[in-house]
DNA sequence: CTATTAATGTGGATGCTGACAACATGCTAT
DNA sequence: ATAGCATGTTGTCAGCATCCACATTAATAG
């Protein structure tokens, strides 16, 4: 009884064929222009043209699609950070500064993500990939860290705290950066200066 | 004690005679309890024992209510910070170390309140109001900076730069230190010794 | 002290949203 | 072909934000 849906749409098939990951895309995009509370599923669907209810067959419920999205940013975090640790060669200090660059620039260059792992009400609902990925993250980073100690960065200071330096900074850092609050109020907020100053004072290239 | 009990028992009178107040100081019990998502006008009014839509008269929506919320804790959050400052006394490094650390206690102590300030949709409604808060903590703060930078604390980096460098610390610290997954991804995270360390990193006691 | 007005609270209506359930379609493997 | 499964559709319901007309109280002017 579908002649109905042949006069709506002409050439579509009843399937989508993409639609989780399409979900996901468009979510990312609209809260990178109107934020995270202005998600709706319902819209979602709207954009995609298909029915209203077709997103419960990927995500059970708006936290769900949250929560995947978050996943999918921590693992792009992550590789991100550490592929550019390898990339910056062998000398560890320099290792470390470009993972605490790399990482920040992330922030930076993936607001919407970034605006989603740092959302309370996201990550309360981080599940066990979460935490693995973060697991991993700190392990890459102490790992860099005490390199960095072995010339006599910070020689010290126990290793969990330089790292928590790092990721406040990080975290802080991306909250500053993307709040419009800050960026009106502060004069000329370059995020690439300020992230070379905050990467220079984290672990700075001469001796202290 | 309270008018509002009164008036939630017997003593019916029509007015509620105090429920602006008293919708904030339940909005931020809400959020530090379930999380700005889980924040809704009706249930609000349910607790109170008002009508669905008496909140409109003090707040035409939502996203006006947590303004107003973030309006106050921006001022709380300078006044305590400012006033940490002074108690310490005349030394210039111990008044900006001082206010460091209040400004970080301040975020974890009102966790909800610090969750509202942080919060991008929230933030993206600030008015007049907050962005002259966010002025005046800046001066107050270059002032000490610029006092530190005396006694030859980084004293050739920007102003600026010093500043944000607190902001984003600050504001870091709030974030991981209050976020599920970072507290129970890193063992024996302590609020106290992280925020030690990080004002010892960012104004240290002795010249570096 | 009273009458008028502004402030505050009530109750109902509407439209959007999340969530669930029952049904339809197309793919795949046997 | 056909059974089973993944995916998409329609229908429905409750909760919520928001708007509106109306009721009650508080404040104030005369």
């Amino acid at each position: 009884m579908s002649v109905a849906y042949d006069v709506l749409n002409d050439d579509d098939t009843y399937h989508h064929g993409n639609l989780r990951d399409e979900l996901i895309d468009t979510a990312v995009d609209v809260i990178g222009r109107e934020g995270v509370a202005a998600l709706s599923l319902r819209a979602l669907a709207r954009d995609l043209g298909v029915s209203h209810s077709a997103p419960t067959r990927h995500f059970k419920n708006k936290a769900e699609l949250l929560s995947a999205i978050m996943e999918e940013a921590y693992e792009d975090m992550l590789t991100t950070t550490v592929d550019a640790g390898y990339l910056a060669g062998d000398n560890p200090v320099h290792r470390l500064r470009a993972m605490a660059r790399a990482c920040m620039r992330w922030h930076v260059d993936n607001r919407a993500l970034s605006e989603v792992i740092r959302n309370p009400d996201v990550s309360r609902t981080a599940g066990r990939n979460v935490k693995e990925v973060l697991a991993a993250f700190y392990i890459h980073s102490s790992r860099a860290i005490l390199g960095a100690q072995g010339q006599s960065r910070n020689p010290d200071r126990p290793v969990e705290f330089v790292y928590l330096s790092m990721i406040v900074s990080v975290v802080g850092a991306a909250s500053v950066l993307t709040d419009p609050v800050y960026v009106e109020t502060l004069p000329a907020l370059d995020a690439d200066e300020l992230i070379d100053d905050m990467v220079d004072h984290l672990f700075p290239l001469k001796d202290g």
